[in-house]
RNA sequence: GGGCGUUUAGCUCAGCUGGUAGAGCGUCUCCCUUACAAGGAGAGGGUCGGGGGUUCGAAUCCCUCAACGCCCACCA
């Protein structure tokens, strides 16, 4: 036999061992799925993260999971494929791009179309890799033959038809319309792109003058500068204060225009001065309105965001930013003398999610997906139970999301994307869409590409090899089963995803979505590396090896979906599992003298150690099976962490060293060691492949996973069991609250349970430091401390070695105790009320718990009427 | 303006279908016991945010208030 002592150091060098043990996956291309396998499948596709991306702790918190539950299905033997890959990220990609152009002094337009996307596809190319090898760090199992990326030939495809389809359908149109528009990215965003910041702004009253009367009406608007496309003042139909006024005209400041007062239902009477610009052309609300009264639309801020040069700005306005054409409209309405007022005023003001920059509402030509067919089959999936979200209250988020929806804008003016498959003929500007151009010669490529999210909104099945229905992959493996996301993407992409899952493969695109929450640093704040609070995941796996980071992170994994505040030191906890699980391995292997089938277990030949452990072993299986399949994964870490340090270390381990069952040794790491191995997939698979046991399996990670076995289960025999180490702990109390030095042993006499005891006495010798065991029915020594372990009195004589009235005080506390709990147990007992309508289970358990209780306080009464 | 979440030991958090509160870290005492000091043995520490209700029994279910956080929403 090889020395172990040598092989194995006396710390965890997590980082070799992994990487070796990785490698060795990799090699024996572990994590490849088979199609053509006859096993049940298992499928998860990952969130595609972004090609520019690096490792962050919220992938690596996503990662984890996934692996998690890829590993375990593994085990359960169904054939597995965890789909990698990444998304092409429009907005993000591009702006990197440009930063970088920027930094040579250029811009986009001065390479053009074509060596932009060029330059950018070399970027994704060089970049596309690296995220997906950190995730090999993070001991991702994902079957990288496989990998995909948004932008590639068959998503591209997958694209292009939906895109048709969806059009021929009608369900995609173009027109203009209202936008959240970027003047910084200079392309239109979606409503979800966009995010409000309240802001202190200010309300200005402004008058305007009638027309053919005398008199002015004052409206309020925190945007004056948009006032030179004003088309209309409305006012609410029912405010008595202005019911005359309906249908006149007024004359605007500065321009002198001529615009028309309105009654709509919108006006609030009680907001401002009740009376409101209608602005349609940089307004959505407002152009609401312009619909409904069929006004006019004028635009007076051009995509830059700069006042436009028309006949509605006034010249000393045109060319200047919004900002300061605010600033010097206020000015010039000041010295007009129309300014009526101006107040503080807090409002919402909306954000590109991108870049910051203020979002300005704009009149444009884009295309749009219509929502509400495509919700409608998205809502019924997850209210029939076909799609269940874990934990359940995001069904509630999602289904209002979706009850409200509103249409999707969906094209940008972007170049980093995919261009829509639309065509326009270069003389007659006849449109046509379709998959291939018509005729290059005579059509021109629309110039827009889509949102990112229509692309992953088609993931699940466009990585599947769809259209292509009769693709092996398609056919194995979609739908698939689990998705595993925070909740900051259950609009942005899980709709989408079911929504379009539904549209055209016309089944869910999963089963389940498990929702995690959001890594937070140990404030609770977001990581964010302008706020400079990042941890590096590659960091941290460095320093404390992956086992101990996932470990960690699905320790502190809820089951209610908490965020997870995290910092460096909090993953000590997980290295120092790790350890634990090295060194008790170590020892083990250390200690054995026998190999493979001799190690086979023998359940005709145990101790009741054995036979606690073992059940022990086996509620632990059956509660991880059922916490794992109940996604409650943060549960399983705990368990896992219980059984292994506190039964299996602390007691079995030990006890191992006064009489050990090799056997029993092995098996119950053996089997603990596949347990963990979904959670800690490196250190298991390292100390299996050094076990000196018939492994049929390449890995571990292929061995079938423990379930709950009849044979397995000793109650008697554990419940027995822990008499004993309640017997140890409480002689370990003594001696502690006696500062017995350990060196001095203790003799014991035992008045019950002789049989139960007779077995153990080298453990009493060992872990309670025991000298001799005598077995009396009735001692009497007066200078003694005494125990009580449930009926079961241990007498400990010691002589001069303590203080009588210690001891006596000793034992009035434990009564205390015991009286406490009996007083509320008796309580109980003599109200009839309980005892009728309480579970007989429960009456039973009490009433047998005031039988212990009486004994025990019994018990201590005797022994302390014999020491006073 | 709606909706959701959180409030439990000094800190960070568990606690599933109601049966009388747990872990890790930190603190205190003792131990370098031949797997592990990233360890072992023991101890202390909580009227479960406030108030009300349902119940034999509430950290757990209901109502209400408070604080903090998040999401959605067009209030100019």
């Amino acid at each position: 036999m090889t020395n172990i002592n040598q092989e194995l150091a006396t710390t965890y060098e997590a980082r070799k061992i992994e990487k070796e043990i990785y490698d060795f996956w990799e090699k024996n291309d572990c994590f490849k799925a088979d199609s053509n396998s006859q096993k049940e499948p298992y499928s998860i596709v990952i969130p595609p993260p972004n090609v520019t991306g690096v490792l962050h702790m919220g992938h690596a918190l996503d990662g984890t999971l996934q692996d998690i539950l890829v590993r375990y299905n593994r085990m359960l033997q169904k054939e597995v494929l965890w789909m990698p890959g990444c998304d092409h990220a429009g907005i993000a990609t591009q702006n990197v791009i440009e930063k970088n152009l920027a930094k040579e002094g250029l811009s986009r337009h001065d390479l053009g179309r074509e060596k932009f996307l060029e330059r950018t596809w070399q970027w994704a190319e060089e970049h596309k890799n690296r995220i997906l090898e950190q995730f090999k760090l993070l001991g991702a199992s994902f079957d990288l033959s496989r990998k995909r990326f948004t932008l590639d030939e068959g998503c591209s495809n997958a694209v292009k038809k939906v895109f048709v389809d969806l059009y021929n359908k009608g369900l995609i149109y173009k027109g203009n319309y209202i936008v959240n528009w970027c003047p910084r990215c200079q392309s239109a965003i979606s409503d979800v792109e966009t995010n409000y910041e309240t802001e202190d702004g200010h309300l200005w009253e402004i008058s305007y003058a009638l027309k053919d009367k005398m008199g002015a009406i004052v409206i309020a608007t925190t945007r004056p500068e948009t006032m030179f496309g004003d088309v209309a003042i409305a006012v609410n139909p029912n405010d008595y204060k202005y019911k005359e006024l309906i249908g006149c005209n007024c004359v605007m400041p500065l321009t002198g225009r001529v615009i028309p007062i309105i009654a709509d239902e919108y006006v609030d009477k009680s907001f401002g001065t009740g009376a409101l610009k209608i602005t349609p052309a940089h307004d959505p609300n407002d152009f609401e309105v312009g619909i409904r009264h069929n006004l006019p639309q004028i635009k007076v801020i051009d995509e830059k965001g700069c006042m436009m040069k028309n006949e509605y700005v006034p010249p000393q306005l045109q060319g200047l930013t919004r900002e300061e054409a605010r600033e010097k409209t206020v000015k010039m309405l000041e010295e007009n003398q129309v300014l009526v007022r101006v107040t503080p005023h807090v409002h919402n003001v909306g954000k590109c999610q991108r870049c910051n920059t203020t979002i300005e509402p704009l009149l444009s030509r884009q295309w749009f997906v219509k929502m509400e067919p495509l919700a409608k089959p998205a809502i019924e999936a997850v209210k029939t139970g076909a799609i269940k979200f874990i934990p359940q209250r995001w069904e509630k988020n999602y289904l209002m999301w979706m009850e409200n929806i509103r249409d999707w804008c969906i094209s940008r003016q972007l170049w980093w994307g995919h261009q829509i498959p639309a065509y326009y003929h270069n003389q007659t500007g006849e449109m046509v869409v379709a998959v291939e151009n018509p005729d290059p010669n005579n059509y021109t490529q629309e110039t827009d590409v889509l949102d990112t999210w229509f692309s992953s909104g088609l993931w699940p099945f466009e990585t599947m090899g769809w259209p292509d229905t009769n693709h092996p992959d398609y056919k194995k493996f979609y739908p698939t089963n689990t998705l595993v996301t925070g909740f900051d993407i259950i609009f942005f992409w899980v709709a989408r995803m079911i929504s379009m899952g539904l549209e055209f493969t016309k089944k869910p695109p999963f089963s389940t979505v498990y929702i995690h929450g959001l890594i937070r640093d140990e404030h609770g704040q977001k990581m964010s590396k302008s706020k400079g609070n990042t941890i590096d995941p590659v960091d941290l796996i460095e320093k404390y090896g992956c086992d101990a980071l996932r470990f960690t992170l699905t320790y502190l994994c809820t089951y209610g979906g908490q965020d997870i505040k995290i910092s460096d030191e909090k993953f000590e906890f997980g290295r120092n599992f790790a350890n634990k699980i090295w060194n008790a391995s170590r020892f083990v292997l250390m200690n054995l003298s026998k190999k493979d089938d001799e190690l086979k277990l023998d359940l005709n030949n145990l101790s009741i150690a054995d036979k606690w452990i073992l059940n022990e072993l086996n509620e632990t299986s059956k509660l991880v099976n059922e916490n794992l399949k109940n996604y409650r994964i943060g549960e399983v870490a705990s368990i896992l962490y219980e059984f292994f340090w506190n039964k299996y270390c602390d007691w079995y381990v030990e006890l191992s060293k006064i009489e050990k069952n090799e056997s029993v040794l092995v098996y119950v790491l053996e089997n603990f060691l596949k347990l963990i191995h979904p959670i800690m997939p490196h250190i298991s698979e390292a100390i299996w492949q050094k076990m000196p046991i018939n492994k049929s399996t390449v890995g571990i990670l292929n061995a079938q996973y423990p379930s709950y076995d009849e044979k397995l289960c000793f109650a008697n025999d554990a419940k027995k069991m822990e008499m004993v180490f309640e017997t140890i702990k409480t002689l370990r109390n003594l001696r502690a609250e006696f500062n017995i030095p350990l060196g001095s042993k203790i003799d014991i006499i035992i008045d019950k349970n002789e049989e139960l005891y007779s077995q153990i006495i080298p453990y009493l010798e060992r872990l309670a430091k025991v000298n001799s065991v005598k077995f009396m029915a009735d001692s009497s020594i007066p200078k003694s401390a005494y125990c009580t372990v449930g009926d079961t009195k241990i007498t400990v004589p010691l002589e001069d070695l303590i203080d009588l009235n210690q001891e006596i005080a000793r034992q009035q506390k434990k009564i205390d105790k015991l009286q406490a709990e009996l007083n509320s147990i008796e309580g109980r007992l003599k109200n009839t009320k309980f005892t009728q309508s309480a579970p007989k289970e429960v009456v039973e358990k009490t009433k047998e718990r005031k039988d212990e209780l009486l004994s025990e306080i019994n018990l201590v009464n005797k022994t302390i009427k014999k020491l006073s």
